[in-house]
DNA sequence: CTTCGTGCAAAGTTTTTGCATATGA
DNA sequence: TCATATGCAAAAACTTTGCACGAAG
């Protein structure tokens, strides 16, 4: 979260950004914060069913999307899947088409917006590499 | 469809192709041969039950996954949704946050592969430009 | 005490699957 | 004829919604 890697009290990190801190939050605040910091919300609500068994999916919903709006994490796509990404800083991805495994990639050299959408509004830009990861790729996978 | 704005028979085109040239396969080729080339099956399916009023969304899901196969369309993904583009050449896209508008771009210049994925087998790229159209961001739409 | 978060349950979407019938080549 | 497409129906997977109770501040 916010691209910190040394250890951040989650409670706190809750409080300073306006949001109640439950335990619920807390857990989740803990998930995001640590490596991989690639989750798809059924990721979250598997880890945390083991915890909170009467979770529900509502709170885990509810919860990320509060993170987003408060800029704690990013929400992205990939191959249709929702992800939730603790690195907030401008970066791109790649994504392995086999086991979904999703990696950080330094942001493309930042090129000026193309012409064609010179009046649009832009807001942001993803880029996404896709293909398979070696481990995939060594075990002479063909994806579809 | 392969990038051709002239006239196609869709029924040679799926010949050509080895599929069979049933009467809704041959209207689904039409209207992927025209634009707006970018539809997401829910798109196909709506367009077609005025015409095939029993259509099933299994026969879209299958034919356009067949399309697929075939190389007649790419299948990408955008903000969570799936859209089929009849364009299948390399190319980038600009999405409306606001109206869901969809445009394509040139592709970006081609960079080398990332040195963080060289030991992948990289298949594709895809890049897309986030923002409000022209007509959304002159409506002062302030999407999430 | 008051607001906000949670759990529960139900419904909405999108996509997939299984199978019997129909049909193109 | 016969492999393949289609329609129908159900299920699966993911996400959202409504509401009453409970807990944080």
């Amino acid at each position: 979260m916010e691209n910190r890697h040394e250890f951040i009290d989650p409670y706190a990190l809750l409080r300073t950004h306006g949001m109640r801190a439950t335990p619920q939050r807390v857990a989740i605040a803990g998930i995001l914060l640590r490596r991989p910091m690639h989750v798809t919300p059924q990721d979250v609500y598997e880890t945390m069913s083991k915890r909170f068994p009467s979770i529900s999916q509502n709170t885990i919903y509810l919860t990320l999307a509060h993170f987003e709006e408060a800029g704690l994490v990013h929400r992205f796509h990939i191959s249709g899947r929702t992800v939730f990404d603790s690195n907030t800083a401008r970066h791109d991805h790649a994504y392995c088409r086999h086991c979904g495994k999703v990696v950080d990639l330094p942001s493309s050299d930042i090129e000026k917006i193309p012409k064609q959408i010179t009046s649009w509004k832009v807001k942001s830009e993803s880029r996404i590499w896709f293909g398979l990861c070696p481990a995939c790729k060594k075990a002479g996978v063909i994806p579809g």
